[in-house]
DNA sequence: ATGCAAATAGGAATGATTTGCATTCGTTTA
DNA sequence: TAAACGAATGCAAATCATTCCTATTTGCAT
């Protein structure tokens, strides 16, 4: 919504305000869905700005992850997807059937991680993990 | 080792006894590196046999996963990597410093997984669950 | 031993991501 | 506010992992 608002979050985070990272935030904050890949992105940005190239929209999308602004997930589909990196980590639950990508967090699960970590004598930096499963939808679960 | 054995393996799997997938499977099982990658196992394969091709090792790794005699798993690297299913299922806990990963089974972790596919109505199928920290090797926690 | 479906080699094709480089832009400083 | 310099961009070519295509070979049931 607020380009100024972006263009200050850029900075704090010592990031250039260019226009490519302005436009790939507003992407993302105004997008219906959530999760976008790096082409999901430069179609966007195609259909409205009209000039933008995925080379940047790589670089862009990489930079913004440096600094936490989104985060990057690899499910297995062999591209990568990223999101807002607002609020807290979560993990994902993915319906192999119609893609659709539920977020979740377990506080349970995170401690066992921590605990395994400490175990093997780890400092725990960071996890993946993703779920995958056939979701509800009557669709999803034809067997013809 | 025993190519007898390894040809008894396809056989139960319902596989044709191949020169590659026998190739493949003692690569494996000798291997000091219990992760290998497509290429490795290639590169491998033509340290020994002299004979294979790339996009037959990438077929091997494909059939061998789907009966379960291998695994295969996807680290932050852009490339899978596949292991020996011996045993049962397990996740990973990798050193982000020296790349050492060492594998690990959570009962309650997977208790959970399972209890969150349901609360959503999700059927699981699998998942996929790393831990990326930096383990305890002096030279891994080197500041400078 | 023979035949046929399945498997293979190898190279070309694909899809995602990166890189090189000439040009342009953002910011700092005068 | 303009010059100046390094950082950022666009485009095309390059790279990397993986898959596809097709002619040839092989495993194995008969």
């Amino acid at each position: 919504m607020d380009i100024e608002a972006n263009a200050a979050l850029l900075k704090k985070k010592g990031l250039k305000i260019t226009t490519p990272r302005l436009a790939v935030l507003e992407i993302f904050q105004k997008s219906k869905e959530r999760h976008l890949s790096a082409e999901d992105v430069y179609k966007e940005a195609l259909s409205k700005d009209g000039d933008l190239g995925l080379a940047t929209v790589y670089r862009v999308l990489t930079q913004l992850s440096e600094v936490g602004l989104l985060a990057a997930t690899n499910f297995e589909t062999g591209k990568t997807t990223f999101e807002l990196n607002e609020g807290g980590h979560h993990d994902h639950l993915v319906c192999l059937s119609c893609g659709s990508v539920i977020e979740f967090n377990d506080e349970e699960i995170e401690n066992r991680q921590e605990l395994i970590a400490k175990q093997h004598g780890f400092r725990l930096i960071n996890h993946s993990m993703a779920l995958y499963g056939v979701c509800s939808k009557p669709a999803c679960n034809d067997v013809g």
